[in-house]
RNA sequence: GGGCGGUUAGCUCAGUUGGUAGAGCGCAACAUUGACGUUGUUGAUGCCGGGGGUUCGAAUCCCUCACCGCCCACCA
């Protein structure tokens, strides 16, 4: 027997070891596998963001990834899990400039794009490195050979081709929306990039002149410049005789052209009821001068400065602007109140500057235009609706075509993938590559194109992920008889992905898949949940409450912490992890290892298991193992893992340690010889099946089990021993 | 404001189609030179959030209330 059964189970000194071993034996790859494999099982791995390190989310989602690529390529599928990371644009740009700000105290401009994107090529790259490592030590069984990168040539060139059919159908557009502007640091800025502050504000009712009829209340006087109406709740009695009617005044030396509009989304007890459109400077104002085919003048610049006016606010600041207006209400006597509230301003994390809504120019996807007899929105909604993609929790389809309607903006950055559009004066010119007559060409003289300065958001390239991995759009050119992996492997089976980017991402994959190859990505949507620590927090540095996922697997080894993992939660729910769950499931390796010890120990003059040896009493033992090992078999193809994991648990330990192996000591010592060899048989049998059975929680232990087992079931069928990530799965 | 979840043992959570409530951890007592103390045996603890309904029968289905949480929009 191997000496290491003697001692206590070490994951330090096999975990490492035996990943060498799966990845020399190049079974990770699909095409490397032992058999006839004629159907196909394929994941595509949510990429990782390179900006730091994995956390215990990503152990979540990689474990099971990894559980059910194990379980697939064990039921003799061609299992292909293609790795990858996520250049996460905004997120890791962010962090370099940060970083940067931090020790050298210059900021991206001080830089320059050139080097900014050298310096987020850098930190982008170790991070990448950091984040294999990492996979790898979980026990990630992925085809490396097929790794992607979000921002390399072939998801760059997907993006483009993308893009230009997507222009050419017109579903991509250029027009003016209202972005969160930083004029502090002058960028654009995400929702999630915004700070609510606090702050106590006037809040100001008036009327612009005095012919006026009605009043209205704003904390922000200045805008009022920009004023083209006044909206008005349909049902609101006091104003519904000046509905439609319209007023030309003069507003502090500006003229306005007022038109009153009844619209519904004005709250009839806010302030006076009447609220006064500023299209270019508001959101909600925007969509009601949308609505109502309003003119949407914009008033104030990228340096929050006044753009209209005489010199009492003309390229003043908003907020002395302010001033001089309301001084101008008051001499004026249009004032009517002033009141001290409080709300919430909205500030620029990175720069703490006051974010000003202004109206820029933008790309759109036309999510509502037809083409070909669909529309994007529909390519969405039918591929859920229909059962063609199947959500796990059934119940996130209702969440799902909640927000189907909500797309966001765009985000104007520099690191991530280019525009494929050029200019030159009012020509616009849109390719996958770059026009000849470019700025080198002997046409420069007429001017030179100018390539689009922003970049597109992430969820553009990683809306394609499912099939720029498998090669499109090689592949789909390349594709003359020979099946490529575009064919093999799309549509993909699974995808694991955490339920906070159902609308970023997954609703995105299905309306790009569904436009670029008339196919859904997947078949199931598995939605991971927050991991979260012990009295339910969500795991922050700040908080310092970490669990590292790396730390977890030095101290009690990966096997451990992906049974804990596994165990802490069901499908879209939050599971609370602690290091005593992680410790428990290292003492189940232990106790693995230990009924190993004591089975071999007792069975040394048995070669292989031969199920005709056993009494009937023991067949039935045999048999109610394998009545358990059916359940989990359907408790995996169900997604049910945390049943699966239990029902093995609890079999392993308080059926076969306790009960069976216990009862076997007496056999073994008093036993008629017929009784002996058939718990021996018996022993043996269920050890086989429960270490395959096994394997997908905890693959290290396992594999490293089996290569201590005299002879394979395999063996006795006259085949070769193998490793037991390709044994085959238990019936 | 719109939407989605949750409420089951001290704690964390399971409970697949309605059929006398489960696990892990924790707790208590006992055992043991055993494959394993990273052990075993035994045990205690639940009006399954409140109320109503359907049913022979409800943690499970329906209605309603309460509390907790999350997502999105908005805050003139």
């Amino acid at each position: 027997m191997n000496e290491k059964l003697l001692k206590p189970y070490n994951p330090q000194e096999t975990e490492d070891r035996i990943y060498k071993t799966w990845e020399e034996s190049g079974f990770f790859k699909p095409e490397n596998l032992p058999g006839e494999r004629k159907e196909p099982y394929t994941i595509v791995m949510p990429p990782p963001n390179v900006t730091g390190v994995l956390h215990m989310g990503h152990a979540l989602g990689t474990t099971l990834q990894d559980l059910l690529i194990r379980f697939e390529r064990m039921r003799g599928k061609r299992a292909l899990w293609i790795p990858g990371t996520d250049h996460a644009a905004i997120a890791t740009q962010s962090k370099v400039e940060k970083d940067i700000q931090k020790q050298e105290s210059k900021s991206r401009h001080d830089l320059g794009r050139e080097e900014l994107l050298k310096r987020i090529d850098i930190f982008a790259r170790e991070s990448h490195d950091t984040i294999i490592t990492q996979l790898k030590k979980l026990g990630a069984s992925c085809d490396w050979s097929r790794e992607a990168f979000t921002l390399d040539e072939a998801r760059s060139l997907a993006v483009r081709t993308i893009f230009k059919k997507m222009y050419e159908d017109g579903l991509i557009y250029r027009g003016h929306r209202i972005v969160n502007w930083d004029p502090k640091g002058q960028t654009t800025i995400s929702d999630d990039e915004i700070v609510y502050e606090e702050r106590k504000a006037m809040m100001y009712t008036f009327k612009y002149s005095k012919d006026f009829p009605i009043a209205i209340s704003t904390t922000r006087p200045e805008t009022k410049v920009g004023d083209t109406a006044v909206a008005v709740h349909p049902e609101d009695e006091r104003y519904k005789q000046y509905v439609g009617k319209e007023y030309d005044l003069e507003f502090a030396g500006v003229k306005l052209h007022i038109k009153i509009i009844a619209d519904k989304e004005v709250d009839k007890d806010f302030g006076t009821g009447a609220l006064g459109v500023t299209p270019a400077h508001s959101m909600i104002d925007w969509a009601i001068a949308e609505r109502h085919n309003l003119p949407k003048p914009q008033v104030i610049n990228e340096f929050a400065k006044m753009m209209v006016g005489d010199e009492r606010i003309l390229n003043k600041k908003t907020t002395e602007a302010r001033v001089a207006i309301v001084e101008w209400l008051k001499s004026e006597n249009l004032l009517t109140e002033e009141k001290e509230i409080t709300q919430n301003v909205s500030t620029a994390e990175r720069t703490g500057g006051i974010v000003e809504p202004l109206p820029k120019l933008q790309w759109f996807i036309a999510v509502n235009k037809e083409f070909r007899g669909t529309t994007l929105k529909e390519i969405m909604k039918k591929a859920v609706e229909g059962g063609q993609i199947n959500f796990v929790p059934e119940h996130f389809t209702k969440t799902y075509f909640h927000w189907i309607n909500n797309l966001n903006d765009w985000r104007q950055i520099w690191y991530g993938h280019r525009i494929p559009v050029w200019y030159r004066g009012n020509e616009v010119y849109c390719d996958i590559n770059p026009p000849e007559n470019g700025p080198h060409s002997a046409e420069a003289s007429r001017g030179a194109w100018e390539q689009d300065p922003d970049t597109l958001d992430t969820w553009f390239s990683s809306g394609l992920w499912t099939f720029s991995t498998l090669g499109w759009p090689h592949s789909a050119e390349a594709s003359r008889g020979t099946p490529n992996d575009l064919e093999t492997y799309h549509p993909t089976n699974t995808l694991i992905t955490a339920y906070e980017i159902i609308f970023f991402w997954v609703a995105r994959m299905i309306m790009m898949t569904g436009y670029a190859l008339e196919q859904i990505p997947f078949h199931n949507v598995y939605f991971t949940g927050i991991v979260r620590d012990a009295q339910g927090r969500k795991f922050s540095k700040s908080l310092g409450n970490g669990i590292d996922p790396m730390v977890i697997a030095e101290k009690y080894g990966a096997d451990a912490g992906r049974m804990a993992i596994v165990m802490s939660g069901s499908a879209g729910t939050d599971s609370k992890l602690s290091e005593d769950k992680i410790k428990g499931y290292k003492h189940f390796a232990n106790k693995i290892w230990n009924v190993t010890r004591y089975i071999l120990e007792n069975t040394k003059d048995l070669e292989t298991p031969d199920m005709s040896r056993l009494t009937e009493s023991h067949k039935k033992l045999v048999e109610d193992m394998q009545a358990i090992v059916k359940d989990v078999t359907k408790d995996i193809e169900e997604f049910r893992f945390y049943m699966a994991g239990e029902k093995l648990y609890q079999y392993f330990w308080y059926t076969f340690a306790d009960v069976i192996i216990e009862e076997s000591k007496g056999m073994l010592k008093n036993g008629s010889v017929e009784e002996k060899i058939s718990i021996q048989n018996t022993l043996r049998i269920i050890l086989e099946t429960m270490i395959k059975a096994l394997h997908p929680f905890i693959p290290f232990v396992t594999e490293e089990i089996w290569s201590m087992l005299p002879h394979s079931a395999e063996a006795s069928r006259g085949k070769p021993k193998q490793l037991l990530m390709v044994e085959s799965w238990p019936q």
